[in-house]
DNA sequence: TTGTAAGCGTTATCAT
DNA sequence: ATGATAACGCTTACAA
């Protein structure tokens, strides 16, 4: 499909030398004061104000950033708009690079097939120029991002990462699997189920679940391991079917699981198999972004997403500052944020 | 601040006339292969597959845009990706625009300044020529959106539209307000507390209110209307408070809002006030996209999101595409989309 | 099928 | 402070 764009049907377009020649002021002056750096005399200035009112003129981007070879348009992969998580984050984001008058432009990749669009829509940002890159807990692997990296200022948000080449500001997985793990043994739970996805589903999930599991059986605990390959959505795949089933029979008092997406579908299925929570099961999610979480009394972490995103603007802004000044650190940055434990009535001492 | 794009640091920037050097080929032959239209013959072919693979050449897409007069991206001003509502709309145009093979360029617009940013948020879009806009339930009023609309093809998303400048594919919130309505009449619902927001904070939510409440009292019931200047944002605001007050007098036996956002918000300024939904009071919404709805039973009207965005970007791509044939349609197009009660236990017959 | 060259609408350099 | 004019990297007639 072809399609025509704006240059079509309405009038044609006015460019800057329209409203130059209507202000009798060269290409330059409009220039300069749409900059607005350079001062231009009060005289040119209010001829070019009119001039531009009377034709309605709009700056083109692309002629622009031709022009300039630098860029104010700070690029955001993101995993999955419908999840709360992420909107959250996309949300905080655009606020953030509003503020610091930069251009958020955000490219979402659908939960069907992360790993060929996360790198087509990466491809997608750099095609645009910008200036720096959020990769927002995507699933691509580190070595791909790589080569993308020493192209544009990177910084990897939300997902663990330890990979020397990439910035990272991220969600400290470790400390949130513990924080919530310690809680479970601390109500006496001893047979739990966790649900772990693979990297390749997330890398974030994979991380919190695996530090679970360590930190149960490190307690004392058994921890019965319920593999996945499915994305987070709701509802469910079969490791949530799964779970329901250990809990039904009574295996364990307690079932984790890496979000509170996960912990929602469990929920879900468990109400239908008539497995109570928390009378029956305990069960625990991390996320804390869901919108009506109190209500539900979802027992969780909450993740940190204002720090991390404001955090993550200043890393990212310090690097393409840097860059400016040819600044080249060898070290990338890694800081780590850990979440708040939120209690909730999904969790309550093991009474069996 | 200034920021240094992506000519910085890194290698220099390989152009397409580096490739064209590289694989002794002319630039047109570059660009008439990457194009894929134009058929180039074998050797030329592989000659330029290897110099890009050796270049590590990617396309400059501002030169691109600069060059064609047409755009491929579709531009989407978004309300706030932290209500599921919008995420779920952003979700799914996301799919439909990689499906068409267009680009989805998104702008969001954070709840605070609403009315500044989103026409800021229209400018941004404009100036990156893109070759269609969405504008997913804004608050800028529809006069405002005209002259914009007059450059650049647009489908107003969601958001109930009359104006005959404007095509746009909705939501039937006149349906569903009567829908809802007369689920609660239907239960002997008599005195019945309705939350109505402005106009300025939302087109959507104020015309839904407004019907319920005329429903309700076409039906017979005597409606308490409770205005509201403020935005969906979870927790809530006063009207919210006074929603419940009316609840624990016993002046209403049900409770309308006009998003599942301000039910969640409702229901939990109730519980902590102890005003038992159902029992006391039984409460609605409307949205049907929250992530957990069915675990918190609430009784709401289902937005067909799916049908929405498939058909708003049907009618966008057939004004671009008729944009290219000059055919002016002098009627814009309008179509609403009614959605599906879901009932829910938050919603019960009259018991007083 | 391929190459040449004239734009596309800005910004930036260098005079003035 | 202002005005020419050369990039910026690509597409697209038009020629060959």
């Amino acid at each position: 499909m072809v399609l025509r764009g704006h240059r079509s049907g309405g009038w044609p377009r006015v460019t800057m030398a329209d409203v130059a020649r209507e202000a009798n002021v060269s290409n330059a002056s409009v220039s300069r004061y749409l900059d607005g750096v350079v001062p231009v005399s009060e005289a040119t200035r209010a001829a070019i104000v009119t001039a531009i009112e009377k034709t309605g003129y709009i700056r083109n981007d692309a002629a622009r950033q031709l022009a300039k070879t630098t860029s104010d348009t700070v690029g955001l992969l993101l995993r999955d708009p419908r999840n709360p998580a992420y909107g959250a984050m996309h949300a905080e984001l655009q606020a953030r690079t509003a503020q610091r008058r930069l251009q958020l432009l955000t490219v979402a990749s659908p939960l069907d097939f992360p790993e060929a669009d996360e790198r087509a829509g990466l491809r997608r940002l750099l095609q645009n120029r910008v200036g720096g890159m959020l990769i927002a807990t995507g699933v691509i692997a580190p070595e791909e991002l790589v080569p993308f990296v020493s192209a544009v200022p990177t910084v990897v948000l939300g997902r663990p990462e330890e990979h020397p080449a990439l910035h990272a500001v991220c969600y400290d997985e470790v400390a949130n699997g513990r924080l919530i793990a310690d809680q479970v043994l601390a109500l006496g739970h001893r047979d739990v189920a966790v649900v772990v996805p693979g990297r390749q589903v997330s890398v974030a999930e994979h991380l919190r679940s695996t530090v679970i599991v360590e930190r149960l059986r490190a307690g004392g605990a058994h921890a019965v391991t319920v593999p996945t390959d499915h994305s987070v959505r709701y509802p469910a795949d079969r490791s949530t079917s799964e779970v329901v089933k250990l809990a039904r029979a009574g295996r364990v008092s307690a079932v984790m699981l890496p979000t509170d997406m996960r912990l929602l579908a469990f929920l879900g299925e468990a109400q239908q198999a008539g497995v109570r929570v928390p009378e029956d099961v305990s069960a625990t999610g991390i996320d804390g972004l869901l919108p009506g979480l109190e209500l539900l009394g979802l027992a969780t972490v909450r993740l940190p997403v204002e720090t991390l995103t404001r955090r993550g603007m200043d890393v990212l802004t310090d690097l393409m500052t840097a860059e400016l000044i040819s600044e080249h650190p060898h070290t990338a940055h890694h800081e780590a944020h850990p979440g708040d434990f939120r209690p909730g009535r999904t969790l309550q001492p093991n009474r069996s």
